[in-house]
DNA sequence: CATGAATGAGCTTTCATTCAT
DNA sequence: TATGAATGAAAGCTCATTCAT
C-alpha cells in the first residue's frame, strides 16, 4: 500500500534506524540506508522527523529508555512482603536488565547504548539523558539495597553509594566486554556480586 | 632529538587524530580537522598515510595500545621477591591504569578507547586488536592473581578467571560511567576491589 | 458575504502568496508556507491551482493589476470639465499610485512590483504583462497631459512621449529607491514634477 | 589544464556567477550551473568560496560596486577648473553610469542592480551595501550641483538633496524601465534632467 | 474540498582522495 | 615533502507535485 498511517511508517523508519544505529553508529547511518531499510524513499523521511538529531531523540525515547517504570513498581510490590529475599531480587534484576527489555534484541540493546556513550561527547541532549538514566538506576538500586540491609541481607560495612556504583559499572563492563568479546559468561560473571554484597555468615 | 624530521609530521599528525578521534569520532573527524591540527595541509596527509583508514591503525598502535611489556617487566620483578606484597601491586596497577599510561591525558585515552569499541562493530581489524588487549591484560593479571595465591593473600574460593574478568569489567564500567558523569570518584571505588579479593581475616 | 466558500480558500492563497513574494520573492516562497500562511495544508493547494506558476499569474491579475479601469473613467470625468486643473489631476494620480491601490500596503505593492520586474527577465508572460501595463499607463498620461497642453495648462517644448517616460520613470525610481532608503521622502520629491511640467509664468 | 592558478579559477567562478545573477536571480542560480559556466566542477567550489553567501559578496565587491574613487577624482579635476560647464560634467556622468563601468556589459550590470534591490529585502548585508552606494552618490552629485550653482550654471531654487535624489532616482527609473521595454530611448530621456536643472534664460 | 503521506529531482555542502607544481 | 586546486560521490535537506483517503 502506498498510504500507510503515518505512525506505523514512522516506527518503521524508527526501528530501521535503531538498527543502522547500534550498527553503524550516528554519523555513518544515512538517512537513504534507514528508508531502504524502512521500505520508503529518503524524501518521505522528513514528513516524520525534522531532521536527523530529531529522529536520534526519538530513538532515544523509544528504544533506548529503559522504561524502569514498569520495573520499580513489580519490585517495590516484591521488596514490601515482610520476608522477602532480596538477594534473589536483585540478582534478577541484573539479568533482566541484562537480558533486555522490552523483547528487543540485547546484543543491539547494548551497542546502540555504547554508541550513545560516544555520541554523549558531543551532544548535551544525550549526555543529559544518560546522566538522568544513571541516577534513575542509582536512586532504585540505592532503595533496594537499603532494604535488604533493614533485613539484615546485605552487608553494612560499605558505604552504599559505592556500593551502587559498583553494581551498575560491573553490569556495563560486562556488557561492554561482551561487545568484543563474545564469549564472556555474564551469568557466571554475575554471582560474583551476589557473593560481594550479602552478609557472610 | 625526540623526532626525525618528516618523521615529526607524522607524529603531528598522529597527535591531532589522537584528539579529534577522542573529542568527534573516526567517521566525524577529516582529514582537514586533523591536518589543521597538524600544522600542515590536507594534500600533505597522503604523503604519510595511504589512507584514513591507515591512519586509525597508526594511531591504535601509537597511541591507543597500553603497552604492557614495560609495566609487565617491571611487576614481574616485583611479584619474584618473597615477602612482595601482592594487594599493594594490584592496587597500584589499577590506579596507573586508571591514570594514563606515556602522560597521556586520562579522559582523552578513556573516550578514544569506547571509540575503539563502538569502532569494533564494523571494523574487523579493530575487533582483532581490542581482543588480543583484552586477552594479554587478561593474562598479565590472572599471573598476579596466581602468585597472590600462592602467597596466601588472595582469596582461592572464586574461579580465577571469573575473578579476573571481574577486575577488567570493573574498571572498564567505571571508566566508562566517568565520560557521562565526571563526578564519580574511581578512586574510591577501587578500594572495594581491594576488599574483594583479599583474603578476610 | 465577501467570498462564497472555496472561493474564500483561493483569496486565502492568494493574500498569503502575495505577501510572501513581496518579502522573499517568487523563487524564494514555497507552496509549504503560503498554505501555512492561508491556515491550510500543502494538498489543498492543488484543488485551486494547477501549479506554483499558474497562483503567480492569478496573484498578478488580482493583486498587482493597477485596475486602471476605474481611475481612467474617474478621471476623464474630470477632464472633460471646461475649467479643470490639469496640474492638481496629474498630482493627485501621482499620489494615488504612491499610496497604492485597494488599501494594499503599499511597500508590499512596490516590493512586489520589484520582484515581478527581476521575474520578467525569465518569464515572457511577465514581461508581456509588464509592458502593456506601462503602455496603458502611458496612453492614459498622455492623454492627460495632452488636455492639460490644449488648456495652456502644461509646457509644450517638450516632447510629449518623453515627458510621459518620465514622469512614470520617475514615479518607479523613487519607489525603488524607498526599498533601500525608506527614509526618502516622496511626497516632497513628487512636487518637483509639478514644478518642471506646468507653465511657467 | 587541470591545475590553473586559483585567482584565474574564482575569477572565472564571479564572472559566472555574475551573469546567471543578473539573468535567473540568486536563489534560482545553482552551484552546479555556476560551475558549469566557469568550467569547473561543483566540488572545486568549496575550494574558492566558503558558500554561496560568500561568493555572492565578492561579486557584488568585484563586478557591481560602481568603482566611484576614479570616476571622483576625474570629475574633480575637472570642476576645478574655473570656466568648467558643469551641465556637460552632469551630462556626461550620466550617460557614462548608464554605460556601465569598466567594460561590463550594461543590460547585465542593470539587471543584477535590480536582483540587488529584491535580495536587500531579505538580506541586511545587501541592504547596507546598496544604502552606501546610494548615499556616496548622494554625495558625489550633491559636490557637483554646488559646484554648478556657484556657477551660476544650476538653478538654485530647488532644495538641492530634492534635486540630487531627483537625477538618482530618475536614472535608476530609466534603466529598470528599459528592462522591461528595452525601446525606451535613455539618451533622449536624460536630456530632460538638463532642461530641469539649469537656469534658463 | 481538505488532508498529509509519498515521491524524486535537485539543492547546498562535506569529504576522501588525486595530482601537477 | 608540502601545497592546494580539482574531483566525484555522497551526505542532509527542500520542495513542487501526486494521490489515496
Amino acid at each position: 500500500m502506498k498510504y500507510k498511517t503515518g505512525e506505523e511508517t514512522k516506527m518503521k523508519i524508527i526501528d530501521s534506524a535503531f538498527q543502522l544505529l547500534a550498527e553503524k553508529g550516528y554519523d555513518a547511518m544515512s538517512i537513504d540506508d534507514i528508508m531502504k531499510g524502512a521500505g520508503k524513499t529518503k524524501g518521505s523521511f522528513y514528513v516524520h522527523f525534522k531532521n536527523k538529531e530529531d529522529l536520534l531523540y526519538e530513538v532515544i525515547q523509544m528504544r533506548l529508555d529503559r522504561d524502569l517504570d514498569h520495573i520499580v513498581e513489580e519490585t517495590f510490590k516484591e521488596l514490601s512482603n515482610e520476608t522477602c529475599n532480596v538477594q534473589l531480587i536483585l540478582k534478577q534484576l541484573m539479568h533482566q536488565v541484562h537480558l533486555g527489555s522490552g523483547g528487543v534484541d540485547r546484543e543491539l540493546w547494548t551497542a546502540a547504548h555504547y554508541q550513545m556513550v560516544v555520541l554523549s561527547r558531543k551532544n548535551q541532549i544525550v549526555r543529559e539523558w544518560m546522566s538522568k538514566q544513571y541516577h534513575a538506576w542509582s536512586d532504585f538500586i540505592t532503595k533496594i539495597i537499603t532494604r535488604g540491609q533493614d533485613l539484615g541481607q546485605i552487608r553494612t560495612d560499605i558505604d552504599i553509594l559505592v556500593m551502587v556504583n559498583m553494581l551498575i559499572s560491573l553490569l556495563e563492563g560486562y556488557e561492554l566486554r561482551s561487545i568484543v568479546d563474545p564469549d564472556i559468561d555474564v551469568y557466571e560473571q554475575l554471582k560474583l556480586t551476589e557473593l560481594f554484597c550479602t552478609n557472610q555468615p
